[in-house]
DNA sequence: TGCAAAATAGAACGATCGTTCGATTCTGCG
DNA sequence: CGCAGAATCGAACGATCGTTCTATTTTGCA
C-alpha cells in the first residue's frame, strides 16, 4: 500500500499550510461531497465553485483540468478510505480478527456514513468504458485496496483460521460481491435490511473457508494474541 | 412480471409498422448502445442524432424529452433481458435448473455480450442519489427482476431442491452480489477469469442452501421432470 | 392521384460546460 | 513597511446541452 505519495501533499511541508494548500484542501473536501452524490463525472468546477463559494477560475487555478481535479479527488477519497477503514483494521490482530475488521469497516463506509456514495463504486461503473488517465488512476487504487484485502485473507490462512487451500482472490470475488449488492440495495433501492444481509452473507462465505481453529476464535474475539496453529506455512 | 406494457408498443399496431415507429425503434436501438457505454446520464441527443443520421429534432420528437428518452430506454433494455434471460429460463424444469439456467444468462448477459454495459447495474450507481421519473423506472424494473428471481429460488425450495428454511431474499442477495462483482471484475478490472470465478462462486453459494435432491439433480442436469420429493410445501 | 397528417429538418434560444487571460487582491518574507 | 509572488477574480471564449419553433419533406389513405 502506497502512503507516501497519497499522504506527502496533506502533511505541512514546514512549519504550516500556506493559505492556498489550505483552500486547496478546502475545495478537495466540497468536491469529495460532491462526487460522492453525483458522481465523479457529474462533478463540475461551477458547482465547485458554488458551494465553496469562490470564483470558477479560482477553483479552476488549483487543478489546472478537471482531470485533474478528478484524480485529486481519488486520492483524496483513497487516502480517506485508509485513514477510515485500512489502517484501524491492520492494528487488529492478523487472521481472522483483522479479516473481520476490514469487512465490517468497508460495510460501514459504505453503507451507512453520511455522504456514503462510494467513488471507488461508482466510479467503476463510470469509467468501465473511459480510459483515461482518470480511468487508471481509479482502477490502480481499487486493485492497491483488493491487494490489501487479498493479502488479510492469506494472512488469515498462514494463521490457520482460514483452510489451507483456500483460494484469496476467489474469495476476495465474494466478499467484494456482498459489498456491491449492499451499496446497491442500501443506496438504490434504500431496502432497511441491506446491512443485516450483508453481514450474514459475510458469515456464509466465511463458512466455506474457515477452519475448525477459526471457528473457535469466533467465539472469543478478544484475544488478543490467538493461539496459532502449525497448520499452514506462507504458500 | 407486467410484459404487456414493455411489448405492446412493439407489436404491430394493425398489419405493419408505420414510418414513424419504425424509426423510433432504430433510435432506440442505437440509444441502448449508446446508454450502454455512456449511461444513461452520458446520453445526448445529439450523439444520438449524429449515431442515427438525423437531426436533433427529428430524435428529439419522437420523445418529447431527454427523461421520456432515457425512460423509453429503460423500457427497451427491460424488455430485450427478459427475452434473452428470462424467458428462455422459464422453459427450464422449475427448481434448480431454471435457478441455474437464470444465473448463467444472467451473468453472459453482463459479462460477455456486445455492448455488455448492463443497465441495469450502471443506472442504479447513477440514480441512487437523483429522484425522479427515471430513478423510479429503473427501480421498478430491478425491482420486477428481483421479485422474478426470488419466485425462482422460492419455486426452488417448492421442489425440495433447497433446504426449507431458505431465505429467498438473503440467497438472491448474495447471488446479486456476484453478478456485481463479475460486472465489476470483468468491465472495470478487465480480469480474465472473472467469470469463471462467478461460476464457482454461485456453486458455493448453492451449497449452503441445497438439498441432497438438489445436489443429486445437479449430476444429472438434462432430466426433464426430476422426482420431487415431498419435502416442502408452499409456506 | 391528391391531400391531410405525420415525420423530419433547420435554425435559434438560453444555460452550462471546461478553459483562457488579464486585472486585481492578498500573503508572507526581507 | 514594502514589494515580489502567489492567489483569486471577472469576463469572455467556443462547444455542447436540451428544447422550441417554423418550414419542408414524406407518408398513407380516400
Amino acid at each position: 500500500m502506497t502512503t507516501e505519495t497519497d499522504f506527502a501533499d496533506r502533511i505541512p511541508r514546514r512549519i504550516a499550510l500556506q493559505k492556498g494548500q489550505q483552500t486547496r484542501a478546502a475545495i478537495l473536501d466540497a468536491a469529495l461531497g460532491l462526487a460522492s452524490h453525483m458522481g465523479l463525472e457529474g462533478l463540475s468546477i461551477g458547482a465547485l465553485a458554488e458551494v465553496t463559494q469562490m470564483s470558477k477560475s479560482g477553483v479552476f487555478a488549483h487543478f489546472g483540468s478537471r482531470e485533474e481535479l478528478q484524480i485529486s479527488v481519488i486520492r483524496e477519497y483513497h487516502a480517506k478510505f485508509e485513514e477510515e477503514v485500512f489502517f484501524p483494521a491492520v492494528r487488529e490482530p492478523r487472521g481472522l480478527p483483522r479479516l473481520r475488521s476490514l469487512f465490517e469497516r468497508w460495510v460501514k463506509r459504505v453503507s451507512v456514513e453520511i455522504d456514503s456514495g462510494c467513488i471507488y463504486i461508482s466510479g467503476a461503473v463510470e469509467f468501465d468504458d473511459r480510459p483515461g488517465p482518470v480511468r487508471d488512476a481509479l482502477a490502480s487504487m481499487v486493485v492497491a485496496w483488493h491487494g490489501a484485502l487479498e493479502r488479510a485473507i492469506q494472512l488469515a490462512v498462514d494463521e490457520g483460521h482460514l483452510v489451507p487451500d483456500t483460494d484469496a482472490m476467489q474469495m476476495l470475488f465474494e466478499v467484494h460481491g456482498l459489498i456491491l449488492a449492499l451499496h446497491h440495495d442500501a443506496r438504490f433501492l434504500r431496502l432497511p435490511g441491506a446491512l443485516d444481509r450483508a453481514r450474514s452473507a459475510f458469515e456464509h462465505v466465511l463458512s466455506h473457508y474457515i477452519t475448525p481453529a477459526g471457528a473457535a476464535l469466533a467465539a472469543s474475539p478478544a484475544r488478543v494474541h490467538p493461539t496459532r496453529p502449525a497448520t499452514a506455512r506462507r504458500r
